[in-house]
DNA sequence: GTGCTTGCAAACGTTTTGCAGACTC
DNA sequence: GAGTCTGCAAAACGTTTGCAAGCAC
């Protein structure tokens, strides 16, 4: 089984400080660099690379392909991370700002739980495997308690 | 946000109850039908639709395109579940015999978990969220004790 | 000027779809 | 015979790669 591994997390709160980190590791602020930059700095929710391609808001357009490659450095530095909200075209947060979900697998309902509602479920995994779970890059996936009840 | 909705579960033990489930349903039982079947009543292990359309151990090949048409007529019955067990394709297991996995996100490091062994992770996503989760589409992803350990 | 970065185009791996013919019931 | 199901080919989708030109430093 493989899976792509995440790297580091490097939060970073400010575009400023996002470019000096880029910056250190004698990387460019090209025009298209920083408009994947603006967009993931625009907005917390989690976005696809056409959306960002296309130009959120009043940003420029840029190329599919410089929008990948650049979502892959920044996700190298660790200023981004991908997550897979369920099928489909993945999506792109800045680091820190990632969010995790609960789904429905029966009707689709999900919601972004508050990280701290999870600390009781990150402490069982942590019990029950000795792993330290993180639930934004894929989200939890089961039944609501509607269809839950429906199928019991 | 979107997902996959998953449908019913339906186990059926053997592939001659697989076929009569099919049957009930006015469905039929193709050459192409039953290579599928047969694959995924060979072996507990997910596999991948190429896989199946190559010909698992001695049975006779299938076209890919038709494999995933039966995949899904199969799916949609409930007598079949797919996984993603990182990135790249999806995986195919009968119902009932999708195994539970954690990820370390650094290292790669990966293994299946007996199901008991994950009832108390269930308990809590349930308190926190009233959600019955179920790990077996997507793996829980997180660090590894000893990635974890060089991390903090 | 060096060499990182771009846009474009083409390829990639996975999955879906259209269609006429073949087969199951 | 009716209607499901097939194989083949082509398209769709998300993502990656090769390359020559362009730009940041």
């Amino acid at each position: 089984m493989t899976t792509a591994h995440t790297g580091p997390r490097l939060e970073a709160d400010t575009l400023a400080e996002a470019v000096a980190a880029l910056r250190a590791r004698g990387l460019r602020l090209s025009a298209a660099r920083r408009v994947v930059l603006e967009a993931l700095y625009a907005t917390d929710d989690p976005l696809s690379a056409e959306e960002i391609a296309e130009g959120i808001g009043a940003l420029p357009v840029s190329d599919l392909a410089s929008v990948y490659r650049n979502l892959e450095t920044l996700e190298r530095l660790g200023l981004v991370q991908h997550v897979h909200l369920g099928h489909g075209a993945g999506r792109y947060v800045r680091a820190g700002r990632e969010r995790e979900y609960v789904v429905c697998e029966r009707c689709g309902a999900n919601r972004a739980v508050a990280p701290e509602q999870l600390d009781g479920v990150r402490r069982a995994v942590r019990e029950a495997t000795g792993f330290s779970a993180r639930f934004s890059h894929f989200p939890i996936v089961g039944l609501c308690s509607d269809c839950s009840a429906l199928v019991s």
